[in-house]
DNA sequence: CTGAAAGCGCTTACAG
DNA sequence: CTGAAAGCGCTTACAG
């Protein structure tokens, strides 16, 4: 039924030599002359043998496959983020020769990714989100498998690949505090995310910078829902808040339907900005200000930092990707 | 290095049996008494053994792996559709025990798709979007591999599963004709796609049926950038276009941000409705009035008939699942 | 009901 | 420089 594939045995018989002359010439291990090599190259490429990796694979207990660990939430099987950064990682695993296996897994689930690891589906897997308490990386560091993590984590001795959150969200604290804004609203998601910290930490730096003091009183965190924003945005501009400062898209979208709803005019009544850009914020109207990252990078780093670890070479414990900030009309005249 | 795995040699031996009777047990396949299987159960649970399905494979010839066929292009991979129908295919396969390799192709490419398939390390493919010219089913069909399409075609033999796009159409559009609309501009994208075809079908359909002529003049087809479409909205609203009916999500978009820059009003001035749905559009100011998809489901089915197509049963030649028309306030009180 | 052996398609010491 | 043979971890006729 199927298409009869040819073997490497084929080859070996219809040129008279041995599997290993064949595999050899194929691999480039071993002596072989240069000659025979030739001759086997030819006849492959003429036959147009392929071979077959599984088996491949099998004799040398690898897969050449790479899991990508998506969040299966339907709330981010949606987000663009995660699949630019797929995206960069799948590029750059073509070039080497491997394939992406996707697992999607929710918050602190592993049974998916047990079953391919221990299906030894992979030869190394991406983790595309980090958690404080994060039980996938606990459990691919107890099967000593590697991985990298697409973000930032506080486990000791896992390969990281992240954007500079941290100075990122500082700089544009900076730029606002810098051009007068007296009460920023700061507007969190889930702070179970590492990255929330991160970005956490880069506002606070930006007021120790600036030698001022953050208003508790207008920080919100967690906020889980468009209901619990909506409670957040009524509470900042009652204080009078002069900025919302939003720690991701989301609730930026959330926040920017809420003001519209309200019939708050930005930027006149009150500045807008965020700290994660998305194409959604961009063609808003006004354009949000935000801080612009390149995913796809991101990715490509990642895929490029596990194929180094599983080729067994050393690769250093933590990237830091650069960022832009954008300034656009939401935030008026800087 | 890695954990030391337990084969199913330590088994057989650990419990004085062969491996055949193993495998037996394990697989249910051949005759084996209640007893030995049930020993055989028992101490592969407590050890926590699990085969080895690569190796499994090789001896199977399969892989337990579905190829999934991404569009390539940027401006596809943020589209929460590919996405969403990707993770109903995950859902279903990994409840048979599958797995998904991804596989990102543009327009007709197939060197991607050619690799993964020679080197057989998938059992099946689905190919997430279909081209009216479409070599990446040429070449499935060429090599006998088992596919299904998400989306329709016109190549014969090809297991299709798509939504019922032409009745979904017919039906919006005599929705609006029957309330009056008396001019429709109807905006369509890139005409190699198939399901641009259905739609336009189910247009001319619904004029069929209530015995009106199309106003040719008001038909954009090939839309494919912003700058067309500007092109088209001007055009529309010049020759008087009392409704904007956009033929996919993406052009609707472009000519909500475009009617804003002119200050034309939804739905004072002109009526505006989309073929696709998405998020986007639900919570845009006005809510835009569209067809609604249940893309998950979509990928779920299409990957049920294809786990029976790599078993080899028999399956529909084509599946058409529903969809729903979501009348908003874009179109006004119809 | 159970097992020895061949086979899936490669790779890789080991010998020559 | 080249090859015979064992091995990767399973499955599956074939015998018994």
């Amino acid at each position: 039924m199927n298409h009869k594939n040819i073997t490497i045995a084929d080859v070996a018989d219809a040129l008279g030599v041995s599997k290993t002359t064949v595999s050899r010439a194929i691999s480039g291990k071993g002596r072989i002359s240069e000659n025979t090599r030739k001759r086997v190259l030819d006849y492959i490429e003429e036959h147009d043998y392929i071979p077959n990796v599984i088996a491949k694979g099998l004799a040398q207990s690898k897969t050449y496959n790479l899991c990508v660990v998506m969040p299966r939430e339907n709330m981010f099987v949606d987000l663009p983020f995660f699949h630019k950064v797929t995206a960069g990682i799948q590029e750059t695993a073509e070039q080497n020769g491997y394939d992406i296996l996707l697992c999607l897994c929710g918050e602190n689930e592993v049974t998916g990714l047990e079953r391919i690891v221990r299906n030894r589906k992979v030869d190394g897997v991406v983790l595309l989100r980090t958690l404080v308490k994060d039980l996938q990386i606990e459990f691919l560091q107890k099967r000593k498998i590697p991985f990298v993590a697409v973000g930032s984590t506080w486990y000791s001795g896992v390969v990281q690949v992240d954007n500079d959150h941290e100075s990122a969200c500082r700089e544009m604290t900076s730029l606002l505090l810098g051009h007068g804004m007296k009460k920023i609203a700061l507007l969190g998601g889930n702070e179970s995310y590492v990255v929330m910290k991160n970005r956490y930490q880069g506002f606070v730096e930006a007021y120790v910078r600036s030698q001022m003091q953050i208003d508790e009183s207008l920080v919100f965190m967690d906020l889980m829902d468009y209901d619990m924003t909506g409670y957040a945005v009524d509470e900042a501009l009652e204080r009078g808040a002069d900025c919302i400062l939003c720690m991701d898209d989301v609730i930026c979208l959330h926040v920017i339907r809420l003001l519209r709803a309200k019939n708050v005019r930005v930027p006149g009544d009150v500045k807008v900005a965020s700290f994660y850009n998305s194409s959604i914020l961009e063609n808003n109207q006004p354009a949000i200000s935000s801080i612009s990252f390149d995913a796809r990078e991101l990715g490509r780093e990642a895929c490029k930092n596990l194929l180094a670890l599983t080729q067994g070479e050393r690769v250093s414990q933590k990237t830091l990707l650069s960022y832009e900030v954008r300034l656009r009309d939401s935030t008026g005249q800087l």
